[in-house]
DNA sequence: CTGCAATCCGTAGCCGCTACGGGATCAAGA
DNA sequence: TCTTGATCCCGTAGCGGCTACGGATTGCAG
């Protein structure tokens, strides 16, 4: 098999933006297809090779899962590009980054208010901050009898 | 050391609300101290130990990390509650909850707008979000000469 | 042909837990 | 007292998604 004039890893790294130790990583996992190789064993990328990493990177960044990655690439394959499970997946994600921006912001409301009343107490001197973190509140108490 | 009579690990667990496995190994790694022992080798914990976890707890679920809260302990010593110091956790961890609410916020928008348009194409039917996986961006592409 | 960059591979580490498994211990009931 | 069944012991491995290390090879320009 001629991969002699294939794309060096390191020449993929650099122009697919993904780290040169994440795509074998990938490879490892199964994410993308090994590659040919050079006589001396190094890897020698088709083209091809580069849109499926920026694929994925691009994913990476939109935050989906390894898994959800495989799931996607087998749904881009061009002959069965099924719209409406992409968009299943993708919903889906959206659904799980929406949970964590409520997490978040609610997590802030309670921080951003405690630090705001640093320094601005009355008499006593004690500090909002530990207040708060000393505060047992309801959930995970129900101890009960003996 | 009359350690007979502490709670078992078990107790602490359940009124503390944090994971029996998850106490072990915040003592494996010296966020709470090691505590007393029963005759058998079973753990017996002053009530103490119960308000540093709860203390812990309540950290964590404000995202605060293992080592910040390593710090938040060591300020919250009754006698030198330092208020400014412990802003200063605070403040910075307040910076990151917002960095990544914005991080995922952007991702909401690009993942809901993209989403928002399935279905709704026109002639042409291709997949959006597939056409946004497959866009490659700028970020990342420095790929030149040689 | 030489010299150095690039690549090879396997392994271990990061965070914050969680799970497993086989044995010892504890506490309550009979 | 004895027995049972719940609890606890400990070490180790696994999760996701990489990143880093390091010694040996290979590739390629001068």
């Amino acid at each position: 098999m001629r991969a002699s004039h294939g794309l060096s890893i390191g020449r993929v790294a650099r122009s697919s933006g993904v780290h040169l130790e994440t795509i074998r990583y990938y490879e490892r996992i199964g994410l993308i297809p090994a590659p040919g190789r050079t006589e001396g064993g190094h890897r020698a990328y088709e083209p091809l090779a580069l849109r499926r990493l920026a694929f994925v990177r691009r994913s990476r960044e939109l935050g989906f899962s390894i898994e959800e990655i495989r799931a996607l690439l087998g749904l881009a394959e061009p002959g069965h590009r099924a719209c409406e499970d992409v968009r299943v997946v993708a919903e889906a994600h959206l659904k799980d980054v929406r949970a964590k921006i409520a997490d978040l912001a609610r997590l802030e409301a309670v921080l951003a208010e405690t630090v705001g009343r640093c320094g601005t107490e009355g008499p006593a001197p004690s500090c909002p901050v530990l207040e708060l973190l000393e505060t047992a509140d309801a959930k995970g108490r129900r101890d009960s009898k003996t």
